[in-house]
DNA sequence: TATGAATGAGGATTCATTCAT
DNA sequence: AATGAATGAATCCTCATTCAT
């Protein structure tokens, strides 16, 4: 069965587990073992190609974010006009992937650990740090000097806080409600 | 050592030591071993109180949100103007303690067990219901009619938005930025 | 509250809360807090009156084997033939209260014990020499001298075999099914 | 240590020490932990091979079921008249080995738990029905029709009765007694 | 490359017991 | 006479991790 370049194979099939189980049995079950199980693996292969759990878990993170950014990268190829890298950003947020259940779950289950994994924080630290780059540098031909930065802080928090309440069991918010209440504030807040 | 009419203060000191452990040692270290220790009392006392550590998380949970809760009450109080009742409920969600970092780490730690916890999503929602029906309420008198929901979501998802922002390790918003950020926005909601 | 001469009352309370628990909810989750419970007391009230929870069980070992006894005896009372004595014990062994569910279930579970609680072998031991002593003497008129020792014994196997079966919850054999199959037996063993 | 192919060893080792933890510290002292550490293993094995200690726990009575189930088989192929099959059932009830203290101890806690593990009952209720069947089938060429039930539930009975008898602590009846009771009475059922 | 056997620490929970009131 | 608060040891179980194969 050991064939050579495996790897890539194997940790996305790891991560694709990992994000099914968080989802499908919640962080608290999410072990080792069953994640591997869920992979079709045995468990030692986790400290084979992520050396621990912990790097799993950051492996994760970085698909998440990694997914997140190629489609902002994708769309901002395509943006003619100043305010379509804006739309760029905000239309890979609101991806419907981005909302659905599975990846919200995984999502909010590592910012929970961020406290306790710093690898964790550090990616997710970098991560930001880029993505507000991007978003004041999109937002520059759009709103006054002075305004720059606030207005992506809110920008930030909102989509920040639609995803939040799309990934609480108890919420009512669908993805394109969360969507319509974006857009809506967003009109006001760019004037 | 066993005395009557303990159990207010008991109860009172083990939710106070449950805060303070996932704030000081993570939601993963928080065993019911180590909140009770740091209560100054024994781990048998967990399910004596509460019945288990569900119990004392669900316990925990309605600490928080009462705490919030009353702060609105107070402020509701003395509300004058009809946007008056609005402030009460923003200030309220303002207040430093609610942005403290224990709190909101205890807050943002049971929002992540939800899932695994359906008493705690109940009992959210029973209080995410009240609190959404207030907000509409003050709103009322201060946007058009068919902007009520949508103003509410709006302010809805930016507290949740900047909470979560500040629970984060890896955050650079203060509790004061925040408010900044939050009211530059409601500016422009409100007209 | 508190009023003289509740001793025999009180254990008398908790004694039979033990059977009924030992029968509806098992020996393993018969723990002194619910036996207690049970009885509409408190947990302290065991070790006030049996000193600790193996002295309640001794207790009602003791309680078990009384009311078969008591039974032996008040039959012997009307015993006017050899033959009578024997059937007096006898028929106080098929009573339907010894074999009744929740009386077998706590006497199953105590013989359990034993081997873990000296006490509760020593009252066993004491009780069953006297019934086998009996149960020899009643059977002198009937049988051989060199068979009274054989017969006592099968006698003896008999009812616990027929008893123990009636006890396990797989079991099909019912009281009176037990009797039959008794009563057949004997009518060989005596000739 | 980890080699492959070690189920069916250390399975039969975790077997082995339940028999004898149970035997020698009792049902109450056997715990997973003390179980693993006489079997020269971890705790953690327990569940590794049987799931959970209930699993240990049915899989040590199909043990014991199986031993005594493989004697009667092999004494069945020697069986020439129809009475020697009726001896094959019996001889192999009346082995020292289900005599032995071990074995018995740990057979009479294990019908002691079948309230509370349900399947136990159930692989006892199996395997129960099967003896009852052999039973009958042996003594169908040797008692009167209307009498085959009757005595297979006599037997079985007394074969329960002096096994539980044995178990006992307090017991003065030895195997080889038993067997002596077991025959006397046999003589007689059979005419 | 991949397995799965094995570990042992740490988790929540249950319990008999003690004791001030 | 009776309570019920409080303890802390012991239970079962889960888990991340290690490692021979």
């Amino acid at each position: 069965m050991p064939k050579v370049g495996m790897a890539p194979l194997r940790k996305s099939q790891l991560i694709d587990a990992t994000i099914q189980c968080i989802h499908e049995e919640g962080v608290a079950r999410s072990s080792v073992q069953r994640i591997s199980k869920r992979a079709g693996l045995s468990p030692g292969i986790v400290a084979h190609y992520f050396e621990d759990k912990d790097g799993l878990l950051v492996a994760t993170l970085k698909r998440l974010n990694k997914g997140l950014s190629n489609e902002i990268v994708r769309r901002m190829a395509d943006a003619e006009q100043p305010v379509d890298r804006l739309w760029a950003i905000l239309d890979a947020h609101f991806e419907p992937v981005h909302f659905a259940p599975d990846t919200v779950d995984a999502w909010f289950a590592l910012w929970g650990m961020m406290r306790e994994i710093p690898e964790l924080q550090r990616v997710q630290r970098v991560y930001e740090a880029r993505l507000h780059s991007n978003l004041r540098h999109a937002l520059r031909p759009l709103v006054a000097a002075d305004r720059v930065e606030i207005v992506a802080d809110t920008i930030s928090a909102m989509i920040d806080g639609l995803w939040a309440k799309s990934a609480q069991p108890t919420t009512l918010i669908t993805a394109k409600r969360a969507r319509a209440v974006f857009d809506d504030a967003l009109l006001r807040l760019l004037d």
